[in-house]
DNA sequence: CATGAATGAGGGTTCATTCAT
DNA sequence: CATGAATGAACCCTCATTCAT
């Protein structure tokens, strides 16, 4: 692939993400897409052969980007509890950008059930996240910080349930200031979840 | 309002639920709807005006039976363990139900972002939620069971929280047998979220 | 079937006919159509599905009409050479018709190679026109005024095959005016096939 | 024009009728025949400047090419008996060839009504064809082995009609091994159209 | 000369909504 | 009340044509 392909690709993608986090899964059509990428109609069939490929590229990109981006800032810390940390700041990244995120997010989780391409990607997304949990938990264990007896993947995915879950609920309550709060509530969840009890 | 109306009104929202979880939100029409409902297509107009009536109504209509369902499970027992377990058997319904209505409502909260008349029958499906959470909890302390110092508030919609994803993540993973597991591992997590160590 | 369905179905059918007869098969919209009847576009999907099936529907019709004349020609007389005139005079009918009904034969003919189901239907039409020449051979045999040892279903074909290609070539030709022409010189030859020599 | 540029358009000729033979006249696109030619979409505009030009050269070049063909071998020989035998050799020249060609011709006879263009090239090939009918007729009656009194023009145009209808009728037939039978049943035809009785 | 990226008009099709019967 | 025929806007997609590189 050329990079002035490349280039194109990314901006297409970009101007969908945009769209779909403006109009919603449903009612995002080629030309709003073509529009926000300031290109005609025919550009974006050119690059992607259909909107249902664009669709499936926008989920498995910003899925991904999500994962990179957790991954890079638990890599930077030592210790199960900095790396949680750092997780979790890295999912509640801002409220604009989890806003623009978990629409998008929820409007394709919503598609998964009856696609099974969307399916395959989340499943993929969601083993990526666990894994993160994984280690941290894992780390958390041989550090002496986290119950030995819990289930290691059992807790990653819970620990996942409970972000996307607070995040959605977050995004339906419509109140921005809820961010911070949802944060504290998850990160101090999870850590009863894992932690020794404090007293 | 007449009673055939409501007779009539009835089976259509039965049928829009059907027809809803099999194709999808959006794939969707009022032909699907009429058909399934065995009337014609003018009856669902007649009675709803528009397919975004039929929607609402249908929303409204399944958190709300939601809702009393789980009120009702857990005012048939006394102890605050007890209603926890009653109130996620109820939440854990089925595989079958359980997958026909997250999936609705799935739908529906991807629709939510960007349509404040979901949001706000959402918003009050949550507060019924976190009112039951709310419930249990407060008994629970003053029965001494659970934690004194939590704030009962941010557990129950923490509680919420780790429900919906839990559901979420397994209909996403088509595996209906982990039904069992996600419901174990929940009561595990909020009782560990609520419950002095058992150390 | 209800009769209005059966009498809009025709109106389409006739439209159809007038659109493709004017523009050409491949340059006939459904709007074209649907403005030839004088109804909007979605009515003509609605009784239709689709425009291959209009254009299918509309093959065997015409090729079933044409026959349908063509037989009820033949009927009103006795003896083989009256059935023979009565053919050619029922084939060769007007140079309005001709033209209207062999330039969207042609059409269909052409995307024939290609279609099994024109293919099919033009079969069947074929057989139909070949079993009127045969049953004319046939008389003219038992009669004594046609040659008994040429092959009865050969020449039937062979009649068939001057026919088509007479108006092919004159429909080309753009000359109205050498309609009578062809069907003369078409009898004439047909007779020379048929007959014992005349000397 | 240049050589290069000849070549090219023979390459880009010869691409359109492979392209047309299998696809159809409506479903080809510039695409196809580009790639056919193995050169990019710009090239064939460059040196047809439009689609249509290229169908127009198409339709010119195949119909030269086999009248070519045809009068190349009739004056291989010298009577009219022999004449006619090599005419219908080479007209029923084999199974594929005609296949291809008929397929094509008959997509420009059907386009030809209600394109000038077509019209007038193919009117120039009737010309032509027409024009072998004469000279072999003539031929005959100079010989003594074709009848006399018929009018040798129309007889032309019979002959004509009666090869190009056996064609399509054989090519909608579908069954390959039938080529034989029409070439061999046109044989006869023509004969006992031309010849005097056998009796 | 050659490429293929870009355009945009126009096609078939879907479907919520309307309304005559 | 109930039906379903009719409408037409809006969708995705195709493709001849143009033109910068």
């Amino acid at each position: 692939m050329k990079k002035k392909e490349e280039v194109r690709k990314t901006q297409i993608m970009k101007a969908a993400y945009n769209a779909v986090s403006e109009l919603g899964y449903d009612n995002v059509t080629l030309q709003h897409i073509a529009d926000n990428a300031g290109v005609s109609k025919g550009v974006v069939h050119y690059y992607f052969n259909s909107k249902q490929n664009i669709l499936l590229e926008l989920l498995e990109s910003i899925t991904n980007q999500i994962y990179r981006y957790e991954l890079e800032a638990i890599d930077k810390h030592q210790t199960a509890i900095e790396k949680l940390k750092a997780y979790l700041d890295a999912v509640f990244i801002s409220p604009q950008k989890n806003r623009k995120f978990y629409s998008v997010y929820l409007d394709f989780l919503a598609q998964a059930n009856g696609n099974e391409d969307y399916k395959r990607i989340n499943m993929n997304f969601y083993e990526n996240c666990w894994g993160i949990g994984k280690e941290i938990i894992e780390l958390g264990k041989k550090e002496g910080v986290f119950r030995q007896e819990s289930d290691t993947l059992t807790n990653a995915k819970m620990m996942r349930a409970l972000i996307d879950g607070s995040l959605i609920q977050w995004l339906t309550c419509n109140e921005e200031e809820l961010h911070q709060f949802y944060k504290d509530s998850c990160i101090n969840s999870i850590l009863n979840l894992l932690q020794y009890s404090k007293e």
